[in-house]
DNA sequence: GCTGAAAGTGCGTACTG
DNA sequence: CAGTACGCACTTTCAGC
């Protein structure tokens, strides 16, 4: 059993560290003086946090979302690959994660089932591509959910500050 | 029917704007500078072209990806929510936007269901959360799939120079 | 729409407490 | 770990083409 104070709980992150990460998640081109003048403390100790944040794997990558219709990728749909891999193998997977139209590959807790998420022109780039799935080997048999319309799409998280560990 | 030459194509974007992009997709926070060698242009006809394409919809925003197990979200899952909105509402949708643990929500093809992406703690939360939203007047079940890991997860699109429109 | 110059600002390092 | 100081690089605006 370990015991934490205010300012420092779970995960090393510390009350500092969320701010900066809340502030980050949604612009993340906020420059670092801007953070510093937020979080009321130097730009050199911020920036130090940030790469520690980098290099500790608490941020990924800072991603620029751009608009999939300005790319002519007005179709999102959401696809169940039913497959047949070995026991504990991710083969399919990972040959669906090398399509450039498939921006998330999910393994599901169904059978040998993934679930992946496709951005592509139209109905007919879509059949396109799940016949290029299908041909795949290992994959069985795949069921589609078309996307009409978005309410929601982020990445960005809740940072709370639970007292809670 | 309209015509387009090598670099000016579909909306408006040039092989110089899918460079841009091309860059910044990966790296949100590369420079303004490092961009413009890159591209070979002086960083003030870069930064012009990435107002442009702020103000025009282009770009969405610039987001951080936060390790979600860092802030002790280790659970991904995907859910349908089957509601009785009235026609042509998404009011359902709105509500389920609201809660933090939800990510994204996606209008669908079957019959006025939503695809919903959460993320929470662990199993427990996930109960609740599905209570919460089995709570909601308009929703009538749901159904949820559980995420056993990620292969692939990613917001960029691929960028290409296809000559087609 | 791009260039180049100029002014302001921010960044990253070094160093101190 | 946080703050100060400094030189260099970057950002942003503007005039001119």
């Amino acid at each position: 059993m370990e015991f934490y104070n205010s300012t420092m709980r779970k995960n090393g992150l510390d009350d500092t560290d969320r701010q900066i990460l809340t502030l980050m998640q949604g612009n993340a081109r906020i420059s670092n003086a801007e953070i510093a003048r937020q979080v009321g403390k130097a730009p050199s100790a911020v920036l130090e946090r940030i790469r520690k944040l980098e290099v500790n794997g608490v941020i990924l990558g800072y991603e620029t979302r751009i608009n999939p219709k300005a790319l002519g990728l007005g179709l999102t749909a959401f696809t169940y690959v039913h497959a047949e891999d070995a026991v504990g193998s991710t083969r399919s997977g990972r040959e669906l994660a090398e399509l450039p139209e498939v921006l998330e590959v999910h393994h599901t807790a169904g059978q040998d089932a993934y679930l992946i998420k496709v951005r592509v022109g139209d109905t007919e780039d879509l059949g396109k591509l799940l016949r290029k799935i299908g041909s795949i080997d290992s994959v069985r048999d795949t069921r589609t959910t078309i996307v009409l319309g978005s309410v929601k799409e982020t990445i960005e998280l809740a940072i709370t500050n639970d007292t809670q560990d």
